[in-house]
DNA sequence: CCGTATCAACTACAGGTGTAGTACTACGCT
DNA sequence: AGCGTAGTACTACACCTGTAGTTGATACGG
């Protein structure tokens, strides 16, 4: 699954799944419930049928139950997430985007500045690591 | 429209229309072609309509032409999917989307917190500003 | 052994999206 | 006045998503 994108739903099942590293149809269910949002059981099976035929989950059997559990990992969801709506909103500037998370207010020259600096800087260091 | 969530066609679609303020059907074929992204003339057409129908844009005439313009500004619809995507990633800690951007490696403390306190500092001053 | 609860499989259906063809209409030119 | 062209409206269709019911198998309790 290369730069998967999934909608709000989907992603609520994935949570619960990157949470608790396993879950049955009736944990997914019963998690969603708590967070108020209240779907047929047979939903639930449904929506995690749907994820694994897209191998974004599998599953294996305990007794006759399904166990699900992600094989996609939230950061890679994450990233790819954002990457589409940064390249899109801020043709791939990030200092862009922290500007725009000060509440839409523009930082000046300078804090924009340090900003980009220090992302550059972490940017360069996380290369050297890898490689 | 309250909390627009757009697809990435749709979005590319507004792109035209909010950088160029206006634009026909034919136009906005035409700019997307230029990105690669060829479609029909009439599906073009038919995704106005469609932006048209849920109110996000909104036309008039030039002759028998349809001039379209975005009803909704770009920022607003950035913000409403940023928003989203941020919530549900870094539940809503925009400095954990920072240290995102780093290229995933955390930042230390300090400037984490350094972050923290440019984005905390802008945010009041733009409350004091809208009053 | 039989009923009952449990669980997955299959089926269904409406609404949205990506994609585009066909039909209709009006404008301009000859 | 008629014809081609340009441009919108209508229709179509496959696929995905949100939502859930029905069915069929299985295990457990009595």
């Amino acid at each position: 699954m290369t730069d998967p994108q999934l909608s709000e739903l989907q992603l609520a099942l994935m949570r619960v799944l990157w949470d608790r590293q396993e879950a049955t149809a009736a944990d997914v269910h019963e998690c969603l419930r708590e967070h108020d949002r209240a779907l047929a059981p047979t939903t639930v099976a449904t929506l995690l049928q749907r994820l694994e035929k897209r191998g974004l989950v599998s599953h294996s059997l305990r007794g006759r139950t399904f166990v699900y559990r992600a094989d996609v990992p939230e950061h890679e969801v994450r990233r790819s997430m954002l990457a589409k709506l940064t390249d899109f909103f801020f043709a791939g500037d990030p200092a862009a985007l922290v500007s725009h998370l000060t509440g839409g207010a523009r930082l000046d020259a300078n804090e924009l500045q340090e900003v980009r600096g220090m992302i550059a800087a972490r940017r360069e260091s996380d290369d050297d690591e890898r490689g």
